[in-house]
DNA sequence: CCAGAATGTGAGCGACCGCTCGCGTTTGTC
DNA sequence: GACAAACGCGAGCGGTCGCTCACATTCTGG
């Protein structure tokens, strides 16, 4: 986040001051990093220019760096809200999945969550996909790549009880990867043909994982 | 190709001449083309300067500027020699085979196929899958993706006679998306776990593709 | 051997980009 | 209503990048 309100406990590092932002600030910043979701999405982050955001915004680039100090920081803070509302939308709720459910329903339930949190945030894909990211972005990147794998990991580890864990890592890996891969092209065709790739990126899962388990 | 030779016929259009290239500007090209490998390979397209392709092939700005127009038809001309290794390689090879080889095989051996190809020459990965290509570049990016579907295409017709063409395509991209998401995983690891996660992506075709073949 | 083409150089041009700064406007507080 | 702080503006600074150009050097055909 940039920089809170803080109450006026004085717990601010060396460089950076409280700053009492106004409600307009909150809306700015707002609009901002919608502005930057647009740019970024169709641009890539790269070659999306803060100029082009602060355009698109309809303010000034003086405007943009009174609530952001550079551009990386923009992609961070709209990566941060993003994972704070995929948690808060799907969240814990994803992890603990009875073992008695059938897989294939397992494996349905997840996709579809996730791929309705992509379809309504493309500029997520955009963003964990992107390999022209830079340097502290990475680091976040890694992080969510990481709690990602762990999550299926978690999902997979009460379907594969004799299986070693770094089999079980490995397969997690190979899952969030044709996950990313069907995502790709569900968001590269529009209505049926969206939900019969929706289906079969379900069925490539399923399959894949289905000789695995022991029940 | 940059400017051919081309034999004194005089079919070259409007503002290229002829331009008889020595043996060094030849060898010049193919170390440029290699410099230019390297570093595409090491931080994108976009992301490489000209200058830094030139410096990493030891010769001046300039002197790139005599063999290439511009930035992009160093990456075309690139894509086009791996494209055309790859098809003497591998090539029409790999279309015609025998409907009574076991799936299994016929999957297996793709992908080793390609999978060798994609790990001698790391760049065409990058080149493909990057989201940072510009104008001209996507075209060259868009006709091979579309000759790989087609290859597939072929590969799968006659394990799929009675599929309707339209789900038979569409079967097409998933696995070629399922490959190009294996690949990232086999290039981003070493030895045997390389070897491991070669046979995931063989287990994931496999496994999609055996319930709907009728055989 | 020599004319001219091909090859090679590197300073630097123009364009763009991330970002700043001086200054004017709005808002909250007493 | 006065004062400070937050907000807003936009020309422009420093830097990089793609690319050029005037000029030097090397090769090759006649």
């Amino acid at each position: 986040m940039p920089e809170k309100t803080g109450k006026p406990g004085k717990q601010q590092a060396a460089d950076e001051r409280p700053v009492r932002r106004q409600a307009r600030g909150e809306r700015r910043i707002t609009q901002l990093l919608e502005a930057a979701a647009s740019v970024f999405c169709s641009t890539g982050y790269t070659a999306a220019s803060t100029n082009a955001i602060a355009r698109e915004a309809g303010v000034s680039p003086g405007t943009l760096y009174q609530f952001f100090p550079n551009k990386e920081a923009i992609a961070i803070e709209l990566g941060s809200r993003l994972m704070h509302e995929m948690r808060e939308t799907y969240g814990e709720a994803l992890a603990p999945i009875d073992p008695t459910t059938p897989l294939e329903d397992a494996v349905a339930a997840a996709v579809d969550r996730f791929i309705d949190f992509n379809c309504r945030h493309p500029v997520f894909f955009t963003l964990m996909h992107g390999p022209d990211i830079p340097g502290r972005m990475a680091e976040e990147h890694d992080a969510l790549h990481a709690t990602l794998i762990a999550r299926v990991e978690a999902l997979l580890t009460p379907f594969l009880p004799d299986t070693p864990p770094a089999d079980v890592r490995r397969t997690a890996q190979v899952c969030v990867g044709i996950y990313k891969a069907g995502l790709e092209l569900v968001l590269a065709h529009e209505g049926a043909e969206r939900e019969a790739y929706v289906r079969e990126l379900k069925n490539v899962l399923f399959r894949y994982l289905d000789p695995l388990v022991v029940d």
